[in-house]
DNA sequence: CAAATTAATATGTATGCACATAATAACACT
DNA sequence: AGTGTTATTATGTGCATACATATTAATTTG
């Protein structure tokens, strides 16, 4: 028997993964620790170490410091979703890109959107409505409260020509932020706005950002029916 | 001046974050080379490699050997968004899980869904149709396609007491996969096993897996309204 | 001057070693 | 038995060094 050398933390990935995957190691197994298993492949343990940390980081192994690395019983599907400005998102479809914005005013905020911002109640924020088109047709419509005490330029910006999704980005970084996806039903304004039939299920992206303790900006981005988001796992 | 030293990855990593944020390393910038970079933090070339990576990981950075490493001009937003078996999700929220097969058949799929998972098209799979509750109010409605070719243990399971959402995890590896998020319209049908009115906005996940070049399952799942999925940025 | 070759450079990674840290197991003590 | 202390152990990480690799820049060549 032929030891074959895994010289190279992904060789070491792929067979690490083979294993799981021929039942060699079944789920909620240990595992051989890092040392052995860099002895067995003919490797250091930092190799090692890179492999295991690159699997575990995919949810299919659990590892914990002293306890030692098992196959994990019940693998998580973990998904990368990349969120991309809508602009370019169209653009690497090959769709021609097109923005519309509807109202830009100053107003407080009913409470569900300062309460979501953990922002002040009484405090009145820039109010961005706009629809981004793909080849002349709705693609989203983007609703957004921006913080004017967070993001004091956004007062200079009409946000006629160039979409708050995009301006933002480039001028007002955010340190963390919650995202959530969900299905709602068109009401007839937004039915109006994205020429779909009222109900119709429209994908739904919130998004809320802050800049430390300070909240800069929440959206909401209706994508028109039939919209769909994909990853690989 | 004193510099301060930053001898592990992750002080490095919030001192590259607060310098992006802080606007001293604009996007679209060429930030310093590894070396100079360990030269100024006082730490070794891959303690700043480490930090780096995991920036680049994120988005916030692009690195090209050679090239060098540049804030990302247009961060694109990753959202890491983990898929658990749906009891253990129901049960992470304190809720009681429920679980009710419907239907059980060995019939040849329709063209869209071999389709999907690149099967032969006149091959007979197992469909299975189940209901999830979560405190006994329906949570989540899964309907599945199993080659019974590659999973044959599928066959003798009746999926009447365990899910195939759960079964399949622990008896069915896969490869790969394709995960995709929509809006749809509840059906008729639809809405009377979830207890939804018609046409209601569903929460949908797609999910395919395969192992190798063949299919392992397709799977629909339709969540109640009001459902929604979180993650962090 | 264009094409092909070669050099230079920044990131990517492997290695041996050392020590840090978290979690468990073993043990002593009351 | 119950409790607090002390090893023990596996992973986590830092460092110096060396070499690999991709990509650009410089240089030679036709």
């Amino acid at each position: 028997m032929n030891t074959p050398s895994f010289r190279n933390w992904q060789s070491v990935q792929t067979e690490v993964l083979r294993r799981i995957h021929a039942r060699e190691w079944i789920p909620g197994d240990l595992i051989p620790n890092e040392v052995d298993l860099a002895l067995e492949f003919g490797c250091a343990r930092t190799t090692v170490n890179r492999a295991l940390r690159a699997v575990a980081e995919t949810g299919v192994l659990d590892r914990r410091r002293k306890a030692g690395t098992r196959v994990a019983a019940q693998p998580v599907a973990k998904a990368m979703i990349n969120i991309a400005v809508i602009r370019t998102e169209i653009e690497e479809r090959g769709q021609k890109y097109g923005y519309q914005r509807i109202t830009r005013n100053e107003v407080v905020p009913p409470l569900n959107i300062s309460g979501a911002m953990n922002a002040h109640a009484d405090r009145p924020m820039l109010h961005v409505r706009a629809l981004h088109l793909a080849d002349d047709t709705p693609y989203a419509f983007e609703d957004r409260w921006i913080d004017p005490v967070v993001v004091p330029d956004a007062l200079a910006e009409n946000f006629e020509t160039v979409s708050a999704n995009e301006w933002l980005l480039t001028h007002a970084p955010y340190t963390h932020g919650e995202i959530s996806f969900a299905a709602t039903s068109a009401t007839i304004g937004e039915a109006a706005i994205l020429q779909c039939l009222e109900h119709s299920a429209l994908f739904t992206i919130d998004r809320v950002t802050w800049d430390g303790d300070a909240p800069v900006t929440k959206v909401r981005l209706l994508f028109g029916p039939g919209h769909c988001l994909r990853a690989v796992l």
